[in-house]
DNA sequence: TTGATAGTTAGATGAACATCTAAATAATAA
DNA sequence: TTATTATTTAGATGTTCATCTAACTATCAA
């Protein structure tokens, strides 16, 4: 997963905060609808490039498709990018 | 300075890799243009986006301007991703 | 099955972005 | 003052991106 991918993903404040809502829990689509003011098809576009970004998952229960944080891929993205800003080599 | 112009300026390959050559030390534009495939505006306009992200400073030192990481705001930075990416509040 | 609910996918549109060439600015050298 | 060198700014172009509406898919309930 190339680092720009990453960064790419985290520089939409829309995705912004919606990880900052997931770190709080896992939520279904509707529900983070609820804190936007955007359509469900612009949402699901964020979840998807998130999603690709390795940054959250999804599992369907039911009608619902219930979005998380990617707890461990995001353990080691905060890695990567701890190093990318270290100054040492 | 919002994050998302930080991520933003550092989603770049370009601009990673401009960040990389100054952390081993100042260069002047042409200097660091040696390392890319883009022409001189095209590094110019690079170099822009870094700068106002705060992420580098410049000076001119006779015909030539030189570049540097801007040290301070680059621990800023790193503190401010770090506190983003952490999931607790 | 048929309808309702929850989401995604497709296609269109305007804005932002990376890139280039050409022109402008600034400093030095002749 | 006139070239030359170093860099930025302006303007154009193709690509990526965020957003929308409309259409599609999947699950559940009647």
């Amino acid at each position: 997963m190339p680092l720009s991918r990453t960064f790419q993903a985290l520089a939409e404040p829309n995705r912004q905060k919606i990880l900052d809502l997931l770190k709080a829990g896992e939520l279904s689509v509707s529900e983070i609808l609820k804190h936007f003011n955007v359509t469900m098809p612009t949402l699901s576009h964020h979840l998807d490039i998130l999603k690709r970004a390795d940054l959250i998952s999804s599992r369907r229960e039911g009608q619902q498709i219930i979005y998380s944080l990617n707890l461990s891929a995001f353990e080691e993205i905060t890695e990567q990018i701890i190093k990318f800003l270290s100054l040492k080599n």
